[in-house]
DNA sequence: GACGGGCATGTGACGCGTCACATCCGCGCC
DNA sequence: GGCGCGGATGTGACGCGTCACATGCCCGTC
């Protein structure tokens, strides 16, 4: 009796109700697809929502059936190429599933900052969370909440297996390595990311396996923190010396800022010092020379991670693998490829690709 | 009588009522910050919810209040340092405020995708939108949703006033164009970004209006994407002529592939032809030449969207100027900027600033 | 000593979509 | 004709934090 026409508040699904001549249950059967429900009934309702442009409250779902159907990503807030793409990714991703995404950065990588971000994550009722951060001080903050979401990273750890994804960018990195070495390379840097970054110890690992395949000794790679600052900072520090031929960065703006102090040194880089880099930034192809690296399909890792985590909210926690090829993602996964490959007018040329990895050889110039 | 100690749901503030002996209403009460609860009370309250565990439910809050405490950010897909850093700053001074941020990306430019991303936001019942996009056509999509939330974008247009945003982007135009202009140049062309970005237009006309005052004839600008792609393309086109003796850039990523081309050309950069960015992304300085740029204060940008939108949001709609100073607000604010200012280790000295925008010399070097 | 006022706290209803269960209808079957 | 069955639909309760209102208490006041 009380609510007439165009109320103050959003219509519910007993206007509808109302409306459509059916009970506030039969709406609800027909947002959930119920199949019992008869065509010409269900047409009513619809019709019903329609013309009250009836909006399902979140809300009343979410704590009725006490999941907020959200994700919460917390990232670093550094502005990189690699995590942005990640998180674009993992936003299309888990739209396509129905998921929203929440997003968290870290001001710092002080405990309390991560703490602050997650507590405002799950403050925010997220039933996963994938983190693009320094990963073992997440870790470290996740535990000391107690509290347990399932989340993924961009990689494994030795702690916990069942989160690894598989971009692999050991393999990446050897490929990076491999290439100079194949150029005949003897003395080889490695700027790395830092420490508990885990992309970071992953490429750093596979720099080091592959050096020690091809049993060539190897310095201490250099710590960096990702920026072309630091590529910059170590390139004038390492050029004073001049005790090596060629630097692999863990990532290509590091490469950048390197390339920037071979110049100042008034050395030429391909004849010089190679470098490689890694991620393939769309502005790597313009560096000064262009730069080798090592493209990263960070898309690809973003939707992998959704489909990861989405595995574990959906099934039963501890399956792992399948989860990635439930039907409905596999498809949507397989359809978005390909528009992206169809828009994408990249000129290089793909050399040896392996698991989502290849490395590009800029513009088709002779690798330097 | 049905719940007892360690049940599956988790506690809510009946749950904590009854261990601190008191109404759930006075657990509400010690949520809500009331006045009037005895100091004894509320410890007692705080004890129960600590020991608890206690997390409010965000739905059964979010449900009676019919308020969500989330702003929603519409993004272009595509990863760049602008946006990027203001999507950081805006969920920062959002976290700050209390509020969530919820994202979607704009996979194309398509009124569908809009549609879809931004109905994606509005079924997470976002209070309020910010629009880091094409800013007309999300503006058409919005008004055919025809709902309406409160949006702010980074610039005002001329259809709605109230939006507008103080980070002058014309100024910042006009500081570069000045500075070509103050070189001797006379011929300078404009790479700027996708017409239907506001900020590509606003950055033209500062152009446009510079170049008038000084009663210089201007060509057309030339039509970009934002993209280092199409700064080379668009070089080793204008290159063919050699028309012109200086290019002002709308962003940094199209003046580095243009630094490219010039490099292609055989030209030297300062010496042949000056070019002058925007933006000022961490990378500019390691460019070759180091690039002249202009410096926007993004994270500052996102927190004037933020503090606009929710001075929007908590105050009578219609109001606009005096919600960006809201005690609260003002407070974070300046802390925070404050400490940013101390972590920047930038080594640039910056020229003339005016209003959140600064000309950088990279390097100190002379300007190019 | 009765009354008004203010403070601290309690009571019950409410919002909205879902769940468990009830009801109704038509149909086939013995 | 009565019964059971299954499909389609309705009924009422529930979850949890908040709102409006009620209650109890202490104090001062005339």
């Amino acid at each position: 009796m009380t609510s007439d026409v165009t109320a103050g508040r959003a219509p519910s699904i007993r206007d509808v109700a109302r409306l459509a001549g059916v009970s506030h249950q039969t709406v609800s059967r027909v947002l959930n697809a119920s199949p019992s429900i008869r065509d010409e009934t269900r047409a009513r309702v619809l019709d019903a929502m329609e013309s009250l442009q009836y909006r399902p409250n979140r809300a009343a779902r979410m704590l009725v059936t006490s999941r907020s159907r959200a994700i919460g990503i917390l990232t670093s807030n550094r502005v990189h190429y690699g995590p942005s793409s990640s998180v674009m990714a993992i936003e299309e991703a888990a739209r396509a599933a129905g998921y929203a995404v929440v997003t968290a950065s870290l001001p710092s990588s002080e405990p309390e900052a991560i703490i602050a971000a997650l507590d405002h994550l799950l403050d925010q009722a997220v039933e996963g969370l994938v983190v693009i951060a320094p990963q073992t001080r997440v870790f470290d903050a996740l535990a000391s909440l107690s509290i347990r979401v399932p989340y993924v990273t961009m990689q494994s750890t030795e702690r916990d297996e069942w989160h690894a994804l598989s971009v692999d960018q050991i393999t990446g990195a050897r490929i990076a390595t491999r290439h100079l070495l194949e150029l005949g390379h003897r003395s080889i840097y490695h700027l790395t990311g830092p420490q508990d970054w885990i992309e970071a110890e992953a490429r750093m690992r596979g720099f080091l396996a592959e050096m020690s395949d091809w049993d060539v000794p190897t310095t201490a790679p250099i710590l960096g923190d990702w920026t072309a600052d630091f590529g910059y900072r170590a390139g004038k520090e390492l050029l004073r010396f001049r005790d090596f031929t060629a630097v692999f960065s863990s990532n290509d703006q590091m490469a950048l800022g390197f390339l920037h102090a071979v110049r100042d040194a008034g050395l030429d880089c391909p004849g010089d010092i190679s470098i490689v880099g890694f991620d393939d930034i769309p502005e790597a192809a313009h560096f000064a020379p262009p730069l080798t690296t090592v493209r990263q399909d960070f898309p690809e890792l973003g939707r992998r991670c959704v489909a990861l985590l989405l595995g574990q909210l959906e099934g039963e926690p501890g399956t792992r693998t399948p989860s990635c090829r439930s039907s409905w993602y596999g498809r949507r996964r397989r359809h978005r490829l390909a528009s992206a490959r169809a828009s994408a007018p990249r000129s290089r040329q793909p050399l040896p690709t392996r698991d989502g990895v290849e490395l590009t050889a800029s513009r088709g110039r002779v690798l330097h």
